[in-house]
DNA sequence: TTAATAGTGTCTATAAGACATTATATG
DNA sequence: CATATAATGTCTTATAGACACTATTAA
């Protein structure tokens, strides 16, 4: 048995976890999905909240990404969603159990496409709306330097990309899309200038029908590349010296 | 002993590598480094060449990151030099040992700062140019899709970053600055154009001194903040439809 | 006809791209 | 003075931002 070999084997191993942060927006507000950790003794951080999550189960997940989808689909029902790779962290301190390794995802949800589904308790799992850089309390682990990052991937990327297109159904109206990237960069967006900008960006097409209400009827619209998101060349508001 | 706690040890646990993706520009060609795979019976892709790294020590590393910066010190002895994360790729088929999870940081550095370190033989590292998405042959492992992600991500950046500035020394002038932009997006960039988008980014200032030679002497500057990239407005080129 | 929202048009400011011109060193 | 490169200026084009205006439905 080479040496390699067998240094590797010789070598404590990390815990291995995957975590996944969901977003949604309800009632025009950005929103987490959050469950709380169990209350047995012997738990880190009992009864507190905490990204969805858990341990790698190498008989299971084929992958990271599989792993991730298997936590997303248990508990939002959510097979399909807009999910892609936030970083990892790891060090010996997060965790009392020993030195970890989480490698965590984040996702975006039409909240109309959930379910929640809780372990035993409906009230161990909840959506937590968003205010600047967290949910206002501090979360399980790192957890709350994680979910800081994610909101920042997500207000930074919706910048210059499509990803707040994720937050709404299949089809949705211009008007529908321009309000959810104002949520999301939590200021006014123009109308004319948003319309130009996911026009020329080639970012939707036309569906079929239209929304009614009380005034004129909106094109609905569909996303031409569902798979993945769409960059556009500048990003908004650049800024003033 | 809490059920969670049981089962978390009852997990086989996936093997923890950090693997390093090092560029550097060599004669004005993107360059990056690799290591040679030992040769022994029962070591996976014995001989073939593949990205520095390997397993985290938890005694030693006190995170990821620490762990990366080991790596790369201990093969090219820069200290401080850009580094980011990159991803992470985990699955049960990229190693023949089992499940592993790697994270891979990028680490971007001048030539002149580096002193190779081999193991033991001197030909086992070595810089290998970058054709299009890779270095023209297959790696060890999953390390060419990992290449090639980490190359898509330096190109992408150098678009509306400054990261092709942490190629060059502390001091520099403008157009050796520019210099390095093209030869990491690989086409030619106007001189005034670049001057003027770097300036007023404010992301250098004048350093003491220029560079003299059988011309008109350059200003030298040095980047204001070296610990983070500057973001431009607008990216390189806007693509015209 | 009015209210409400969809959708378009106009004007301005900003910055990139292309390329010409001026500035300053060495040999 | 010739040459090479640094540094700046000019003109055009593209697009965001602001905001005014027109279009189309339901009540």
């Amino acid at each position: 048995m080479s040496k390699n070999l067998h240094s590797s084997q010789a070598f404590p191993r990390p815990l291995t976890t995957v975590d996944v942060v969901i977003f949604t927006v309800i009632d025009d507000q950005l929103h987490v999905l959050l469950v709380k950790r169990p209350t047995g003794d012997s738990e880190p951080y009992p009864g507190m909240w905490a990204l969805p999550g858990g341990y790698v189960d190498i008989e299971r997940d084929k992958d990271l990404e599989a792993c991730a989808l298997h936590k997303l689909k248990e508990k939002t029902g959510v097979v399909s969603p807009y999910l892609e790779q936030l970083g990892s962290w790891g060090n010996a301190r997060r965790d009392p159990r020993g030195w970890t390794a989480t490698h965590v995802y984040f996702a975006i949800l039409p909240y109309e496409s959930v379910e929640l589904h809780s372990g035993s308790h409906a009230t161990d799992i909840d959506w937590f709306q968003l205010k600047d850089d967290g949910v206002g309390h501090e979360l399980a682990f790192d957890h709350s330097t994680i979910l800081a990052t994610a909101i920042a991937r997500l207000r930074g990327k919706a910048e210059y990309t499509s990803l707040p297109a994720y937050l709404l159904p299949d089809t949705f109206t211009l008007s529908e899309l321009q309000h959810v990237f104002s949520v999301v960069l939590g200021r006014p967006v123009d109308k004319s200038g948003f319309r130009t900008r996911v026009l020329s960006a080639n970012l939707v097409e036309e569906a079929d029908g239209v929304r009614s209400g009380y005034s004129r009827p909106a094109q609905l619209y569909r996303l031409k590349t569902p798979q993945n998101p769409t960059y556009f060349p500048r990003t908004f508001n650049p800024r003033k010296d």
